[in-house]
DNA sequence: CTGAAAGCGCTTACAG
DNA sequence: CTGAAAGCGCTTACAG
């Protein structure tokens, strides 16, 4: 079917655009002009073109290309070294996979950048270096206004608000995760439950704050005593030490919202093994639509964040900063409530 | 202390080789002869450059380089977009985490490049076209011949053994999954246990194949026979339905390999569900000291992949491909067996 | 609408 | 050991 392109495999050289014009029959300006889909071109023109590209599977050189643009056609997803646990948690994992499936559709490629604990300041240099036309940062971990000030000489968008006020203040996107909180919590009340208790995230989070301050309006809403709360750090085993200090001195909950399925699992590992039912004893929802929410027994009422999609929405805004438009500060991505058996 | 950096830090453009050269007193030739640590300079024009280097922040620009060299300076990590579960995997996870770590390490830059489905070509051109110098292929679905295939124009190594012959057959790093299995079930043996049975991952991979073909291999050293097996999809669940399917039709096991944690968190469910005790009854053991091996109650003896390790491996052996080494086709990761509570 | 020319920021023979 | 010059593969005013 392609017999002709034998002789294009076997050479190894990558075609130039020197080549497809002469195979065209045009310049090497007009043949760029298509290639850039300009509109000054004579449809004769962009037919030649396109078939010599067709036929030389021609790609155009990014490097040349990025030098004369003075574009990178890179951004980087900035990662901090000291956060091993960054990779453990499935959540992350999904916001890169939403993050480089997007880009993989744009012009843009995606850069795992690690940051480097010894020397953070290469990370900076390479950065502001003019390797990247910008850069996402994920991070819970390092403080944001060391990022902030990045964003005076490159666009970033950041994946999580700030704890502290930075300037300048940088634009976000995340879901709400107070919403998060409340659905989940709301969930619990409409099931009759009154003595709602939480295993919130680690506190000095912006998820972990939020998500709780969620758990209380809802039950504010409601017209219900806030119940007991303890502090998890998003981990199974966390899960399951808050549960047993829930249950300790005698407490009396008859629901739990945990603000990750990875606590939730672990709490219902201690109500299994106290013998304690769910939900009919305890009901239990949760944050976070993944293979611990899935495969908990009982499987997890919880809310999906829609992580895979938070990660192109990062990208497309910084695509958006990139192209200089002007871009709302805060992204806010809306979550849903996904009904288990967990309540 | 760096006072006199104000101006070059509210300036935004970049500096520039002819910066750097005009502030050291050199040309541009010399000055790029000590950025690239050619031998043939002075010390003085090194120190000199050195010191502009750093008072500009400069930072070579990649493109330029990228463009004189005819080196993209950027490996791509391939990723097919089937698979969803892929990232859902701590393992792949880890693997990426290590790769890009070891990658920030050198002078080549990590890109996620995620296969469409709908356009496979789109990737196979991306590659072929210049713009990469190397990739990384750690697919368990795609048809590994297609990128067999690839490594005749591009240096490519793969993270797992293929199923079938290849042509090419192409370099391959990964842990030794006979191994793994056979650690972790003459773990069992040791402890005294009969009658192992084995929770295998599909048997459409080469994990899957291999780790049982460890664990027939250390029962058979042994001189025991090897127990009933159970098919798994490396997913908790499934671990759970293999493990009720076990325990069916009353053959009596004392212990079972699952050949993932993740399956072996499944299995211990059904097993604390139905009160048999772990391990006095049923001892077990596992491959991957990850989240679900720690949290696993009990936390779970199994087999470290060192799967950050073999991600560095990775990158590692794709720059002595790159590099013109030789380079053996396949490079084993020895593995090791971490002791815990089930067993 | 098209082509010749300049130039993006580097590296590297080449001559000295 | 050093500098002037050429050139990597593109894009884009500029003149026609």
């Amino acid at each position: 079917m392609r017999r002709h392109t034998i002789d294009t495999e076997t050479d190894s050289t990558v075609p130039t655009l020197i080549a497809v014009a002469a195979l065209a029959g045009v310049s090497k300006s007009t043949a760029s002009r298509v290639i850039n889909g300009s509109s000054q071109v004579t449809p004769e023109a962009v037919a030649s073109v396109t078939a010599a590209v067709e036929q030389l599977h021609y790609v155009p050189n990014r490097a040349a290309r990025s030098l004369v643009r003075r574009r990178a056609q890179t951004i980087a997803m900035v990662i901090p070294q000291r956060t091993a646990e960054f990779f453990a948690d499935p959540y992350f994992a999904e916001v890169i996979q939403g993050a480089a499936m997007y880009a993989s559709s744009t012009d843009y490629t995606l850069t795992l950048l690690i940051e480097s604990d010894v020397d953070p300041d290469k990370t900076r240099r390479f950065l502001t270096g003019g390797n990247v036309d910008g850069a996402l940062v994920l991070s819970h971990h390092t403080s944001m206004q060391a990022y902030a000030k990045l964003s005076a000489s490159l666009p970033v968008v950041f994946g999580v608000r700030a704890l502290e006020e930075t300037t300048p203040p940088g634009h976000v996107v995340d879901v709400d995760n107070v919403e998060a909180g409340a659905l989940a919590t709301r969930r619990l009340v409409e099931a009759g439950r009154t003595r709602i208790a939480t295993i919130t995230g680690p506190l000095g989070t912006a998820a972990g704050i939020d998500r709780r301050a969620g758990w209380r309006r809802a039950l504010l809403e409601a017209g219900l005593e806030p119940g007991p709360e303890e502090e998890g750090d998003f981990t199974p085993t966390s899960g399951a030490r808050a549960m047993e200090r829930l249950l300790a001195d005698g407490r009396q909950v008859d629901a739990v919202f945990a603000a990750s399925a990875q606590m939730a699992t672990g709490a219902l590992g201690v109500l299994r093994d106290r013998g304690i039912p769910v939900p009919t004893r305890i009901a239990m929802t949760s944050v976070d639509n993944n293979v611990f929410a899935v495969d908990a027994y009982p499987a997890l009422t919880t809310v999906d964040l829609r992580t895979a999609e938070k990660g192109a929405l990062l990208v497309q805004t910084l695509h958006r900063l990139i192209a200089g438009e002007d871009v709302p500060e805060m992204t806010t991505i809306p979550c849903e409530l996904v009904g288990r058996a967990s309540v």
